[in-house]
DNA sequence: AAGCATGTTCCACATAATGGAACAGATCAC
DNA sequence: GTGATCTGTTCCATTATGTGGAACATGCTT
C-alpha cells in the first residue's frame, strides 16, 4: 500500500474539478457576479456556463439573487462548520494559543497550509476586537506570512517542489519575496531555528513569528503564530516570543501525533 | 460499525449531485469514515465510491488522514468565509443583534433557511461563554426551532409545500412537533402574531422567541432569535420580547429589501 | 421599430462516469 | 509458513452525462 500520495495538481479533475473552478471563481470575487462577467472570465460557452451555474445554484453551492448575479450559498457554511468543529489541529492548539496569548498580549492564530495558501482555523485577538471570527476561514499566500513560510519550511522535498511551481509572487510590499531562490533561502533558515518570521512581508504593520507543526511523514501541515502591530511589537520582541512559540508548537505537534497515532496504522517505509 | 445513516436519494443533480451527496454524507458523520463504512451507508459498487472519492480529495473538499478515512476539508472553509462575509443578512442584522442582545441580556441569532434547516449565520453571546464561534454554520431543522418555524411561516405556498414534502419528524424532545397538520396550525399563528416560539421542541430546556426575515416575492428567507435557559427564561419573558424581537426583524427586513432594492443598478461589464 | 446585450433552451456529439472483475497488500486463523 | 479474508486500488468496455454552437426569448437603448 502506498502512502496516502499528496493530490497532484492538475486543475479540473474531470466534471467535479470544473465545478469547482467555478465555484471558486464565483466565490473569491468581492461582489455578485452576472453570467456575462462570469463568461468573461472563464472564456466558456455560454450554454454550458449556464448549466453548470444552475446546477451549483440548485445543490446550495451558490446563490442566485433577485437580479440573476450569483454569490456564494449557504451550504458551503454548513459543510464548512464541521470541517472547522472536526479539526483535530484545531480543537488541540486551543489551550496553546491560550498560553501564547497570555504570554504575549497580542492576537494568535492557528492555520493549515491549503495547497498553496494558508487557511487560519482559528485566533485569539489581542483585546476583544469587533473582528470575532472574520479571520476563520481566511486564505492568504503561504510565502509571505508567518505561518506560511513556517509549514512550508516543513514540508518533504517534493511536496514543496510542487507547491513552488504554483506560487504566483506578487509585491504586496517592500519586504515581500519576489522570486523562488530568495524564499528557499530563508526557508532554510527557517528549518534550522525551528521559527518564521513575517517582517511586513504581507501587510505593511503587521509582523509575526510562526512555528510549524508538522508531521514527519504525516501530510498535516500547519502552524501556529503571534501577530501584532509593527509601532507595538518590535522584531525585538518577536526575537523573544520565537522560542516560547516554537516550544508550544513542537508540544502542539506531539500530542497530535500520539491523538493520531491510535487510530493510524503503522507507517512502514515507503514501498 | 454500522450506524453512520443512509443518505437519503433526493434528486442528485447530475455528477455534481452525486458528488455532494457523498460529501454530505462525509462531512455530516461525528468522527472519519473509511472507504467500506462509506460503501455500506451508500450502496454504490466499490470501483465507483473510491473514484469519487479521490476526485473530492483532489478538489480539497474532503481530506483523507494517513489511516485512509476521509474528514470534510480546508477548502470548505476557505469558500465558507467568503459566504459569510459577503451575506447580506448577516452584515446588515448585526447592529440588531446589538440591540436585541442589550434589551434582554440573553443569546441572540441570526440565520436563513437552507432547504429543511436553518443555518446559523451569527451569534452574540448571553455572557462570554467560551463558544465563540461554535454555531455559525451549524444547522438545525426548521420545523423545531424557532428560526425554523419564523422562517418557514413568510415561506410562499409553494415553496413551503416542497419543503413540508421533505421533512423527516422526530421527536427531539416531548413538545416537538410530529406531524405536518400540527406544525402548519402553529404557522398559521405565526404568520397572524408575527413571531415564533420554540418552547423546548428542539433542545429540553432551552427556549427562544423569534421573527422572520423575508423579502415578499424574493427568495431570502430567515429570522433573528433571542434564546435562553428554561431555568432563566420563562414563557412570560418571551412574550414581552416578542413584539421587541418582531420590530428588529421588521426594521432589519425594510432595509434589506432597500439594499437589495437597485437591483435594477447596471453592473458596468469591462469590455 | 430596429438594434443590441443579456439570459435561456435545445440537441447531435464528445467526454467523463459507471460498475463489474481482476489485482494488490495487510491481517488473521490455523 | 499457508490459506482465507478483508481492505483498498486499478482496469476497461459500456453507458450516462456534460458539451457547445445555434436558435430562441426578453428587456433595454437608440
Amino acid at each position: 500500500m502506498k502512502p496516502v500520495e499528496e493530490a497532484d495538481q492538475d486543475c479540473g479533475t474531470g466534471t467535479v474539478g470544473k465545478a469547482m473552478l467555478l465555484l471558486e471563481l464565483v466565490a473569491m470575487a468581492d461582489r455578485p457576479l452576472r453570467l456575462t462577467e462570469i463568461l468573461h472570465s472563464c472564456g466558456q460557452p455560454r450554454g454550458s456556463l449556464h448549466r453548470q451555474l444552475r446546477h451549483l445554484v440548485a445543490e446550495g453551492l451558490l446563490r442566485q439573487r433577485p437580479d440573476l448575479s450569483y454569490e456564494p450559498g449557504l451550504r458551503l457554511l454548513k459543510l464548512a462548520h464541521k470541517a472547522w468543529a472536526r479539526n483535530d489541529l484545531r480543537s488541540l492548539a486551543s489551550p496553546y494559543l491560550d498560553k501564547l496569548h497570555a504570554a504575549t498580549g497580542e492576537t494568535v492564530h492557528v492555520g493549515m497550509l491549503l495547497d498553496t495558501e494558508i487557511v487560519y482555523l482559528d485566533k485569539m485577538e489581542s483585546r476583544q476586537t469587533v473582528t470575532m471570527i472574520s479571520r476563520i476561514g481566511q486564505a492568504a499566500p503561504a510565502y509571505c506570512t508567518g505561518l506560511g513560510k513556517a509549514a512550508l519550511s516543513s514540508l518533504l522535498p517534493e511536496r514543496l517542489e510542487t507547491v513552488l511551481s504554483r506560487i504566483v509572487f506578487q509585491p504586496f510590499t517592500p519586504n515581500t519575496h519576489l522570486d523562488r531562490s530568495s524564499l528557499l533561502t530563508e526557508l532554510e533558515t527557517i528549518r534550522q531555528c525551528g521559527y518564521a518570521f513575517d517582517r511586513e512581508e504581507h501587510e505593511k504593520e503587521i509582523r509575526c513569528v510562526a512555528a510549524p507543526v508538522f508531521d514527519g511523514q504525516r501530510n498535516l501541515v500547519g502552524g501556529i503564530s503571534v501577530t501584532g502591530p509593527a509601532y507595538r511589537v518590535s522584531m525585538d520582541s518577536l526575537e523573544a516570543w520565537a522560542p516560547v512559540v516554537r516550544a508550544a508548537a513542537r508540544a502542539l505537534n506531539d500530542e497530535l501525533f500520539t491523538a493520531l497515532s491510535p487510530s493510524a496504522r503503522r507507517l512502514p517505509s515507503k514501498s
